[in-house]
DNA sequence: TTGTATGCGTTATCAC
DNA sequence: GTGATAACGCATACAA
């Protein structure tokens, strides 16, 4: 092992051919595994690569070889009890597949057109967990061969190179508000979360349609962000006065926040007073503190359907692939005064 | 804008030149903040890169400069609330900075020395959030001149090129054990991850320490990871006869699953039975739904005291900062039945 | 089996 | 201001 030296750079194959006495391309073979290399020389290399603490530079074999392991992944609110659920297993399955995970975050980039810069380190995709795809940036992976991974994101404008991944976010809207009305509830009250266009929309979208087909009026709330802060914020103006007995939160995140103020700070029984239902089924709303009764769509099933739709092969066609959505009873609704009905999905 | 073709390759700098009818040199200059073009020539170039798609490939950069701006971060549990804050405001300040994130979740690996390959992408720096640092990434680290940087992990055995971030583990588990004898506890438990070496085991001896000064007895809890499912298996385990009337969970996450077992599946009152304390301040340990007392160690403080280690130059000397903990009051620990004494630290 | 030569996309140096 | 050229570290086709 070599001294640590200041501003060393990198130990490349060069000083390990040196010390071997091999040339660059013997290293190269024997770090390669298919490569030719007699046994002993093969030896000799290892030890002297052990020796300098040598590691291949991938960056120099993605330059050369043109095919890139790195998968970009841009998200934003990784703090959110779904989203950093989804996180973990999505980027456990990339190591797992011996795909490298460049992360994005894009709380940190003044613009969203910001993004592209992923594509500079060669990303062969880039996966979108959150945020709506600029135009800029799926033009640009047309444009270099990249492909693109959108997950509950609303389909790009044209046939463009996208997988989608898409939660049935119509059905989950529509079995919240089927099961509101199950429980009775007269005057209800939809939580969205400000962000301009993605699958949030669509559940709210989803969930006010059914209820007016029902009869059932339905306030719509709609500022702040997907946050635990803007259910609360909700609670506080929606309850303020009587009549509002059912909430549904398009996030459980948003739900945890409206059912916490409801029992807590306004002094409701949930569900006796309030029924309350969330959609994404995060870990922390099984919790016995929570026990949320929520739209779940199930982690393992989209992080199958994204990992496929990553290791597709590069001249693919776009595919699309649906992840069915169940409703998960707990104890946040009142219990349904009729049979329910069938969805009518 | 080109069509997308299959299995196109990244469009480079040569692409950009051709089209503009000038030479590469001159496409590198028009994207380098200083470079010497002319302003007609540059609207040129700019053109063509635009209508091609064109980004710089920094994998080539990094190359050639031999200085690259990746970080490697690597942890475990992303889903925990406490890390996925932590990450989630790390990743957005790399961002702001310019940096970018190399993610590595050690789940996704076979053996923990497998995180070595963060070194194959020329990460400048690697950050770690979780696990002990193996000798190997550390030998690797210093042969390379790559920085190492080590959250919350016991000090590697040399003094090698690490820096250290340090919340103050000892003064918390005082802090947690003073608290629980204010309460008036008279017999309590700690309830330790299994994980091998991290500064949770320094929480909870001196957590034991502290207690068996005050002539209280404590039980220990060891089994299972870092997670809710512990806690819930070590209040069951533990609360299964009378006699613990407070409990110190090294890990919010651990505390809860013992906060919400105890009230909600063994009914007991918390804090008028049993007083709970946790360690790390998450996001949801202030939700009214929990209130859970702990012992706070400050995101930001520890957010600002990893960017400057990351920043430091790469000939710095290794360097240290602790973080100071705080208890935070809330309402899992009976009331202090005595003024509290002041912590011995 | 092994070494030589070439090219990947970039930037820096050097002429012009 | 501009273009040719070398070099970064690697993998491969080819020659030995």
């Amino acid at each position: 092992m070599t001294a640590p030296e200041k501003g060393a750079r990198f130990v490349s194959s060069a000083d390990v051919a040196r010390l071997a006495g091999v040339s660059r391309s013997a290293v190269s073979r024997a770090f390669t595994p298919g490569g030719c290399v007699s046994p002993p020389t093969r030896a000799r290399i290892l030890a002297a690569a052990e020796k300098l603490g040598y590691r291949v530079n991938r960056l120099a074999r993605i330059l050369h070889q043109d095919r890139s392991d790195l998968v970009g992944v841009v998200g934003a609110n990784f703090a959110n009890p779904y989203i950093s659920a989804q996180f973990d297993a999505l980027s456990a399955e990339l190591h797992r597949r011996n795909l490298q995970c460049l992360l994005l975050n894009t709380a940190g980039m003044a613009e969203s057109s910001e993004l592209v810069r992923l594509l500079d380190y060669r990303v062969r995709t880039v996966v979108l967990l959150s945020g709506a795809a600029p135009d800029r940036l799926m033009r640009l992976c047309a444009a270099n061969g990249a492909r693109m991974v959108l997950i509950n994101r609303p389909a790009p404008p044209k046939g463009a190179l996208a997988d989608l991944i898409l939660a049935d976010s119509a059905a989950g809207g529509r079995l919240a508000a089927g099961r509101l009305a199950a429980a009775g509830c007269r005057h209800v009250a939809v939580v969205v979360s400000g962000s301009r266009t993605s699958a949030k929309r669509v559940r709210a979208r989803a969930f006010c349609d059914e209820m007016t087909a029902r009869g059932i009026p339905v306030t719509r709330w709609e500022k702040g962000p997907n946050s635990y802060q803007t259910g609360i914020d909700a609670a506080r103006a929606l309850l303020a006065g009587p009549g509002i007995d059912g909430i549904f939160g398009v996030t459980d995140e948003i739900a945890l926040g409206v059912l916490n103020t409801a029992r807590f700070e306004l002094g409701l029984a949930v569900p006796g007073e309030l029924s309350v239902i969330g959609f994404d089924d995060a870990p922390i709303s099984d919790w016995s503190s929570h026990r949320l009764t929520t739209i779940r769509q199930s982690l393992p099933a989209l992080t199958r359907a994204t990992m496929e739709a990553i290791e597709r092969p590069a001249d693919a066609p776009p595919n699309r692939s649906d992840i069915p959505v169940e409703l998960v009873e707990r104890s946040s609704v009142a219990p349904a005064r009729y049979k329910r009905r069938t969805d009518r999905t």
